[in-house]
DNA sequence: GTCCAGGTCATCG
DNA sequence: CGATGACATGGA
C-alpha cells in the first residue's frame, strides 16, 4: 500500500500524543493497533481509512491503493492538524518554565500536541455529547450515536466509523435515542447544531473568514445548546484558537485548584488572571492540564 | 443515599 | 438581571 511521509517537528512526542489518544475511554472514532493509530477522512462522500506510525523522525501514513494525489494532501492535511504538527512549542515551554508551579507540565509532558477535532461539526457535536455527564458515560453516547447513524469502512481487519454529517443527523430519531439514553436536550441541541450547518451555512471556512474572536464565539453559541463552554471548546480543537478557555469546565478548575493556581474552584476572576499570564498560549495550557488530571 | 461529572436552557423572582 | 431546577446516568 502506498505510504506517505511527514516529518515531525521539534518538540514532538509520538508516544506522548499516543497516551492522550487511549486514555482508556470507549473511543469510536479511531482505533489503535499497536503504536499505529487508524481512522478515516470523508472525501466527496467516500471514506478514505488510512494508518499513522512513527518511524526515526517522521510519521508515516499508509493509505489504500489508488488514492489520488489530491486526496492523498487532504490526508496529510488532516494529519497535520489533528496533531497541530506546524505550531512550534518553544515560546510556550518557556512561558511554563517561569513558573515553578507550571514547569512539571513542560517537564512531564514535553512534545505533547495539543490533539485536535479537525472537523468541526464532530467537535460541536462532542461537545454537547459531553455536556454535564462523566466521560465514560459521554463517550457511550458517542458510539451509540456514531453506530446509529454513521459509515464505515474496512482497513488492515478493522472496521473504522466515520462521524456522521449533518445531513445524517439532522432529523434523529428521538425515541430511539431516548432509549439510548440521550436526554431530549442532548437530542435537540445536535439537531440544532446541524441545522445550522445545513440552513445556515456554518462551516469551518465561514468561522476562519471572521476574525474576530468574540464574533466567532458568538456565531456559535446563538445555536441553543452552544453555550460558552461548547463554543470554545470547538474553537480550541478544530481551529487551535489560542485564546479559546473553556470557562466552566469542572476539570480545568479542578486542576487549576490542584495546582495552588486559584484559591477557589469559583473563584472566575482568578482564573481569567491566570490565564493573562498565558496570553497566546491559553488553550495549550488548559490542554496539559487536563492532560495532569489523567495522571 | 448523596454528590458530581469536560453545561445549557427555561423559568422564575 | 441572578438564582434555581431539569436533564440522564454511573462512579466515588
Amino acid at each position: 500500500m502506498p505510504l506517505l511521509s511527514l516529518q515531525t517537528p521539534q518538540s514532538f512526542d509520538f508516544d506522548q500524543c499516543l497516551f492522550f489518544l487511549d486514555r482508556g475511554y470507549d473511543e469510536c472514532l479511531y482505533q489503535l493497533s499497536g503504536r499505529s493509530v487508524l481512522r478515516t477522512i470523508e472525501c466527496d462522500g467516500v471514506l478514505v481509512p488510512f494508518s499513522i506510525i512513527e518511524k526515526k523522525g517522521n510519521l508515516v501514513i499508509e493509505v489504500d491503493e489508488g488514492i489520488t494525489d489530491e486526496v492523498q494532501n487532504l490526508v496529510l492535511d488532516y494529519v497535520k492538524e489533528w496533531f497541530d504538527l506546524e505550531r512550534d512549542l518553544a515560546p510556550f515551554y518557556s512561558l511554563l518554565n517561569k513558573s515553578d508551579q507550571l514547569k512539571p507540565l513542560a517537564e512531564n509532558y514535553h512534545g505533547l500536541r495539543l490533539i485536535g477535532i479537525p472537523s468541526l461539526f464532530e467537535a460541536l457535536c462532542w461537545s454537547v455529547l459531553g455536556q454535564q455527564i462523566n466521560l465514560t458515560f459521554a463517550f457511550k453516547l458517542k458510539r451509540r450515536l456514531v453506530e446509529a447513524y454513521g459509515e464505515s469502512i474496512v482497513f488492515k481487519g478493522h472496521k473504522l466509523y466515520h462521524f456522521p454529517s449533518p445531513k445524517a443527523l439532522v432529523n434523529l430519531d428521538e425515541e430511539y435515542l431516548k432509549t439510548q439514553q440521550f436526554s431530549r436536550g442532548k437530542v435537540k441541541y445536535i439537531k440544532n447544531v446541524a441545522e445550522s450547518f445545513l440552513k445556515d451555512g456554518l462551516s469551518k471556512s465561514t468561522l476562519l473568514k471572521i476574525p474576530e474572536f468574540g464574533e466567532r464565539q458568538m456565531l456559535l453559541t446563538n445555536i441553543k445548546g452552544i453555550g460558552v463552554w461548547s463554543a470554545n471548546y470547538a474553537l480550541m480543537k478544530t481551529l487551535h484558537q489560542p485564546e479559546a478557555i473553556p470557562f466552566g469546565d469542572t476539570g480545568l478548575t479542578q486542576s487549576l485548584f490542584n495546582f495552588g493556581l486559584i484559591p477557589d474552584r469559583k473563584d472566575e476572576a482568578a482564573i481569567i488572571k491566570f490565564f493573562k499570564e498565558m496570553r497566546g498560549w491559553e488553550a495549550y495550557t488548559v490542554f496539559y492540564l487536563w492532560r495532569s488530571l489523567a495522571g
